[in-house]
DNA sequence: CAGTGGTCTAGACCACCGA
DNA sequence: CGGTGGTCTAGACCACTGT
């Protein structure tokens, strides 16, 4: 019971061929059509019937497996895993996740100002102590409600916050429109508790648990562009990723 | 400056050629023989010094890309990034996370039973409600002191727990002893207060704050093998994940 | 413009799996 | 054994970058 959706590709699009069969693929898979357990036709079947070589459409899988859709298995074939019900956390800001599902967030900015560089923060950014960066503070609430608090660090270098609007645009945004593309990010997921300024900011209570998050960001430069310490309210927030073996 | 570093394959290796090559990078990156902004040469030279084809060797840089240590732009060149301290998240168990660091975990078990599947687990798990599933409740220590209590369901027809020790050896670690191969698992991170019981586990108190993990993993073969609700001492835990934007 | 990575082809041989 | 994915080659043309 190899299933084999219905897959066109169109060559004279600007998207590559690869892309276009992982993307068809993903759809089948997320919207049901393909089930758990069933498995694809093979490569060789799959790449012969829509026209393409083999690497292509090897490329193509690759991508569905990287995204935890799909298992393969030498000798077996190409298995659907069920479909996780969210995406994986990509790398997108919080703001990214919260329009992509539908939620109205807002933000406010409770200060920015250019400050020299604290030791601890230009480890991060690899930049030298001193060097000017922008310190942003933000609390972002949705449905009313306070989801987060943020404290980021963005090289003066590398963008000028003073001159945007950062309670109606993401910072993510910001860097996209600004030509600034971030590839790599590294972060670090615990909890602690909120100290008497956090809980009142979140409209919680001193000792209330919280889950924190601590990211660099890198663009395609190599660059670090953002060192950020988040705070969460655990009720309202969580994180969710897809592992894979390689 | 773009940099070459020593690198030699070996073609009577059973190890792949583009993974002998990613290797060694890897190995240059994190020692520091390539430095964070440094250039490596590009795919067609590496290719031609190492006697190896363009896709072979580019499958290995992308690997590294992968895993965050380099960035890529079309155009300009392969630049590497600063290395993380630790290694991103892999799909691996707390008990193999602690081996490869060096610390001595132990593990009580304090539970383990069949009893048929609750239906919030047998959702989990893709399995009919009321199936046997074994459910196994540890406390895992590590330099002495409590730094997690794990819950996990695994369905009965995946393994026999009971003819195991599990103090002795991690689940994860039986799994591949008994030829399941996890490949993907979804997981989701989130943070809440400590109940009695947890507090009296992990020796703290009533109302301090959780790490909190709930994890699916699901095998070669597209099966879901386990579900897991983990709960972390944060002071002494915490996730690090590497995001790449592909 | 020259240099870089991004995509794509049309094959080949091999390793592993299940029947 | 036949079927599957895993690895590898030797090219090709294109898109984007920076000078």
């Amino acid at each position: 019971m190899s299933s084999f959706p219905d897959v066109v590709v169109n060559r004279s699009s600007p998207v590559p061929l690869y892309h276009q069969v992982a993307e068809q693929l993903e759809r089948a898979i997320r919207d049901g059509e393909l089930l758990p357990g069933d498995r694809i036709a093979n490569e060789v079947v799959l790449a012969d019937r829509l026209g393409l070589s083999r690497p292509t459409l090897r490329q193509a899988i690759q991508s569905l497996v990287d995204q935890g859709l799909v298992v393969r298995k030498r000798g077996v074939g190409t298995l659907v895993v069920h479909a996780p019900i969210r995406r994986t956390v990509e790398l997108t800001s919080l703001n990214d996740d919260l329009l992509r599902a539908g939620r109205q967030p807002s933000t406010v900015v409770l200060d920015l100002q250019l400050q020299p560089a604290p030791d601890a923060i230009s480890e991060h950014l690899k930049i030298v102590a001193g060097t000017p960066v922008w310190r942003l503070d933000r609390l972002r609430r949705v449905a009313g409600r306070p989801l987060a608090v943020m404290r980021n660090y963005v090289p003066g270098q590398v963008a000028d916050l003073g001159a945007v609007d950062l309670s109606a645009t993401g910072l993510y945004e910001h860097f996209r429109s600004a030509g600034i593309h971030l590839r790599v990010a590294h972060q670090t997921i615990s909890a602690r508790k909120a100290d008497a300024e956090e809980a009142r900011l979140l409209e919680g209570t001193a000792g209330d648990p919280l889950l924190t998050m601590q990211r660099t960001s890198f663009d395609d430069q190599g660059r670090a562009v953002e060192f950020g310490t988040h705070l969460y309210r655990p009720d309202l927030y969580a994180f969710e990723t897809t592992l894979v073996d390689r």
